[in-house]
DNA sequence: TATAGTAATTGTACATTAGACAAGAACTAA
DNA sequence: TTAGTTCTTGTCTAATGTACAATTACTATA
């Protein structure tokens, strides 16, 4: 009566819950162990950043439902797992990503949404550098690839919707937090900065009243060190301090764009 | 087998689930039927707004476990619900209320937020005029009660957790989405619309620039008429247009206070 | 009827920010 | 040395924000 985490995760099992429909009359008589017939999975949604392309880590799933399908990398909660506990280890087992502010965003709880049972899912975001990980598919995945966000093919489930949402949340979010941090290197220029922006916003800034914008911002620290080896004049280089940062977030600080 | 309502609602049941503590070996090998023993709740923080008072509704439980401790309105989501109706439904249930703009807002997973078992809990925010309902106590509560933002007593479960990340929310959706048309009378003043940005928003607006700051808006529309009966100069009255609203939302409005 | 009280409404003056765009600086490659 | 590139700074104008004063329109009361 037990199965590895490969056909839990994937669900292959023919686990059948009754299907016998409740009718509004019956609801008030429903025994209390009915309701504890439910699960709930996180999926994370990773953005994954570099050079001006955003792109999201998706698996192809190995198993039913949804065999060969793509899907977001997640899984279900364990019961004695903490919400957000399960997010770090869910990311971290199927990227080895530790370490990275993930938020949650929201939760998707039709009923059908799952063909195997009653599963409601919550998605976490996160925003890496695309480099600076190597997803390894776990054993119920064939593969993991980064797809570009503008070319999106069918998802499993409801992983569309969630994505979408997601996106639109990251946008949200990307203003008042400081995922940018996680993707940029330890020196930057502000241009680079600026593209995070561009490409997550999906617009353009003129970069001489951008820079006027983010002036006086002590978070974003400059050095005295430039770029080396470009044939242009070269950038000033900067720093993120992430103490400074949190003072100005306490005060409710949020980029304007 | 079967239970009522309000012992299913105030899990009154000496129900248990196994607590063996799954270690962190172990958990490769956990049966498929461990992950579908939890359920999930929603909670609705439902502010009140009446005359530059913001409250919230609580119950008083009328049952174990947390007898007589004030919490939210909540309960078991259905196995056949999906997750927003559960929500409108526990609403109505509670309230009488309908057609009210309720928002999700956070899940609340901690292993130990509910002494019966794994219990999930989905938050949902809604913003009422106090005056147009009169909630009445359903069997397993006591009694139901507005209390001030200000002064929460001790509340059951998590919930003074999630009231203030509710809370928090509100600040942020009031800006968003027109929560605040649903506290307004059809016909109100640009005061009483001030009125409750300062009373969430908990801060004060310069009278003459506010109203000049959502002059030009479309969506807030100025009546041919003025208040009557008041030992003032009247003010003209204002009606909202919902239809164009969504004109400014779709185009990313939001107002910036 | 006149006056005081109250809050609505409009206006004004100044400071700050936004947006478009240009000029100059600093590097490399040829 | 020159062309090419992008960084960096500056400038101008329009728009917006902010503080506060002046005026208006009503009621209640003397």
């Amino acid at each position: 009566m037990s199965f590895i985490l490969a056909q839990i995760c994937g669900m292959a099992i023919s686990k059948k819950i009754s299907k016998t429909r409740i009718e509004q009359d019956d609801i008030y008589s429903i025994p209390i162990d009915e309701f504890f017939k439910s699960a709930f999975s996180v999926d994370c949604v990773i953005f994954g950043y570099h050079e001006r392309e955003l792109k999201v880590l998706l698996i192809q799933r190995g198993t039913d439902p949804f065999q060969d399908y793509w899907a977001l990398p997640g899984d279900l909660v364990y019961p004695y797992e903490d919400l957000d506990d399960s997010a770090k280890r869910v990311l971290n087992d199927l990227t080895s990503l530790s370490d990275v502010p993930m938020r949650q965003v929201q939760t998707f709880g039709k009923v059908n949404r799952h063909p195997l049972g009653r599963v409601i899912t919550v998605g976490y975001i996160a925003l890496v550098e695309l480099m600076d990980i190597n997803p390894l598919p776990s054993k119920w995945a064939k593969q993991t690839k980064w797809h570009s966000i503008k070319r999106i093919p069918k998802l499993a489930f409801d992983h569309k919707e969630i994505l979408n949402e997601s996106f639109r949340a990251l946008k949200d979010i990307i203003v008042a937090e400081p995922l940018w941090s996680k993707v940029l290197p330890e020196k930057f220029t502000l241009t680079e900065f600026q593209a995070i922006f561009e490409t997550i916003l999906q617009r353009e800034f003129d970069k001489g009243n951008f820079r006027k914008k983010i002036n006086g911002l002590k978070f974003l620290k400059r050095l005295d060190e430039s770029q080396q080896n470009v044939r242009h004049r070269p950038s000033s280089l900067y720093r993120f301090d992430a103490k400074l940062f949190k003072q100005y977030r306490d005060k409710g600080f949020v980029f304007e764009f």
